[in-house]
DNA sequence: GTCTATAGCCAGATAGAC
DNA sequence: GTCTATCTGGCTATAGAC
């Protein structure tokens, strides 16, 4: 939480170990939800005391928090990277972060969407940084999403909020970890298959 | 749990308890989860005592267990209606069960999905009756939508276990439920919506 | 800043009177 | 079967020594 300087030696193992710490957290965060993961196992995962967590962090919630944070910079990182690349439509690049965010999602990294009563939900709608990079990360995305429209290639009856949610709760699906846990099809084959189904829908087209 | 003789007085008393007990746990499960639903919420949304829930059921697992068979048998309920329609499409009737669930789902009464590492998971996995019913609503299900692959309406490329599992996850999908707490749209419009999205998808038909 | 030990709380489950 | 009162265990968070 502090330490944001990197100049001193000391400073900088305290960004390493802080850096472990979100590490961990957003791993149990993919794995079991908020209120299934305890601190117990993330200083447990981490290798250090629970009371030296809350050194660093002031509570369950603001671990919660970092690691959500940090999945949204990363998130924000990738939309960068795909809105240089001019040549590439709107729409595709809407496939790409999603095929992105599957691959996080099955790699076990990707945190659990907070529920909506979440005692959660409460901390990160007061947490400035990540409303910030919430409200960024909708907006470059709502752009696409209307661009697509208007381009012709989302569906221009759907409500862009609508398309952004579905492509949010596409990237915490329980479908992608279900069709893996059978252990017969690849990660990159599941996830085009889902994406099929996000972007083309379970039907064929009428011919 | 008891009492499934429907002779006296009394069983017909217990009978439409237990009733109001999984009907209270129903909703909760639907409002917030296994894990964050407490025993004694149920116990005050019914009117009796903590104690005397552990009459009729065995533990918080059981009483979820009652909630989840529930719903499985108005689903084959729905299921067995759609199957005596012969003049219906089996890739519409898919798409009818899918706006069942929905319309349930925005009316609050659907549980929701129970994770992946839950405690309810395990006694969900040997209680039989719950197991029976899961496989046949899945069997039932499974055949339309090989019969609808068949009629070249849905994606042949797909494996009808993904199509099964998108179908199961679209009934427990938070979406409806954002677009729904935004009050600017009325639940059947959602409900088409969300319709449109996953038999359909995000993009257009290329024409 | 790290640790051990513990306070304080809450939720699932039970005891025992009626 | 229903109640009140209580037990038990697990979890967040903190005290205090080093």
């Amino acid at each position: 939480m502090n330490a944001m300087a990197k100049g001193s030696f000391r400073d900088q193992v305290l960004r390493v170990r802080e850096d472990a710490i979100v590490t961990a957290v957003n791993r149990l965060l993919a794995e079991k939800g908020f209120e299934q993961m305890t601190v117990d196992e993330v200083a447990a995962d981490v290798g250090i005391a629970k009371a030296s967590l809350y050194k660093h962090f002031a509570s369950k919630e603001a671990l919660a928090a970092a690691a959500m944070v940090r999945v949204l910079e990363r998130t924000l990182e990738v939309i960068g990277q795909l809105a240089a690349r001019r040549e590439v439509a709107p729409f595709e690049r809407l496939r790409e972060v999603t095929r992105w965010a599957l691959r996080v999602q099955l790699s076990g990294q990707m945190p659990i969407l907070p529920a909506q009563n979440s005692s959660l939900r409460a901390e990160l709608m007061a947490h400035r940084t990540y409303l910030d990079l919430l409200v960024t990360c909708s907006d470059r995305l709502g752009e696409w999403i209307i661009q697509a429209q208007a381009d012709g290639q989302i569906d221009r009856s759907l409500p862009p909020e609508l398309v952004l949610y579905t492509l949010f709760a596409r990237a915490c699906d329980p479908v992608p970890g279900v069709m893996k846990s059978s252990g017969r099809h690849g990660d990159e084959q599941i996830v085009e298959w889902v994406l099929a189904t996000c972007f083309s829908g379970l039907g064929t087209r009428p011919s």
